[in-house]
DNA sequence: CTTCAATCGAGACCGTGTATCACTTGGTTC
DNA sequence: GAACCAAGTGATACACGGTCTCGATTGAAG
């Protein structure tokens, strides 16, 4: 079975079937090339006439959350975002403007958490970092002069 | 009229009326001491009979956020907190059981951000640190030894 | 004490996400 | 390649966070 694309393998490699609609949303993902919202694939789907039911959108978000090919961003706005990544510890940039992003290490944010939780006094297990602005495209495009 | 409290003073010195309900919750909310849901606040007001509708708790909370008194917290499982604060840039640091939250500083973020900016070419706008943990209390409540 | 824009409460509404359940299918076994 | 069956699916109903509308109320300015 040749040509997976990452999500694909990402599905089979924990186990899980790679089903028709499984597929269908990969693409969609695929083409979409940057973070986005549920909504946004219901929507690809239904435009494509694809026959994919909404909660199967949802349980396939999910289980790629789970797998750790996908991320959930939380938008300024307080909508939810995802977007494709790999599982390594990382944080995320994203354009406000087309929603691409790029990932980003961890840069030295685990010393600085440790730093925290010294002055704190606080146990840190978790910690969420994300920047929004414009990406160089829709920086360029959006400086007229 | 004296003994404002600092989220009734954040009302009145942003130009709007310091009502009934707006006092109230402002109540609720130092009761609290920590962040909170909306939820939480509706089965507050429920709880103590005060008669104030849902639609007015969520308005209060939209407007204390505009105000900079209260701010949005994204908790990891997606749901969405409150917690009250200056309005000055920082961050929060939130324990995952009792929901008490200190604010820290920028500690170095912003020339992170910038070095982030240069290395991806992104324009940075905005960006949010969460953290999430254990605050002292509930560390040494939580390991008996 | 009057006045009126700001605010309120009730309830309808909307969008995101979850649960249920009968039906289908991927992939393995023979 | 046919049979099998747990994993997965689609339709639908539901739960919940949050918004909108609208007629009634009220804070505070004059």
């Amino acid at each position: 079975m040749p040509d997976l694309t990452a999500l694909e393998t990402a599905f089979e490699t924990a186990g899980h079937r790679l089903t028709r609609p499984r597929r269908a949303l990969a693409e969609l993902i695929d083409a979409r090339d940057g973070a986005f919202s549920a909504a946004d694939l219901v929507a690809d789907a239904q435009g494509r006439r694809l026959g994919i039911g909404r909660a199967t959108i949802f349980r396939a978000i999910e289980l790629l959350e789970e797998i750790g090919a996908l991320e959930r961003i939380d938008l300024p706005t307080g909508e939810h975002a995802y977007v494709p990544c790999g599982p390594a510890h990382h944080h995320h940039v994203v354009c406000r403007r087309c929603s691409r992003s790029v990932e980003i290490g961890d840069l030295g944010l685990g010393a600085l958490a440790r730093d925290i939780a010294r002055k704190t006094g606080y146990q840190i297990d978790v910690h969420r970092l994300e920047l929004f602005g414009l990406c160089p495209d829709c920086r360029l495009a959006s400086v007229p002069a």
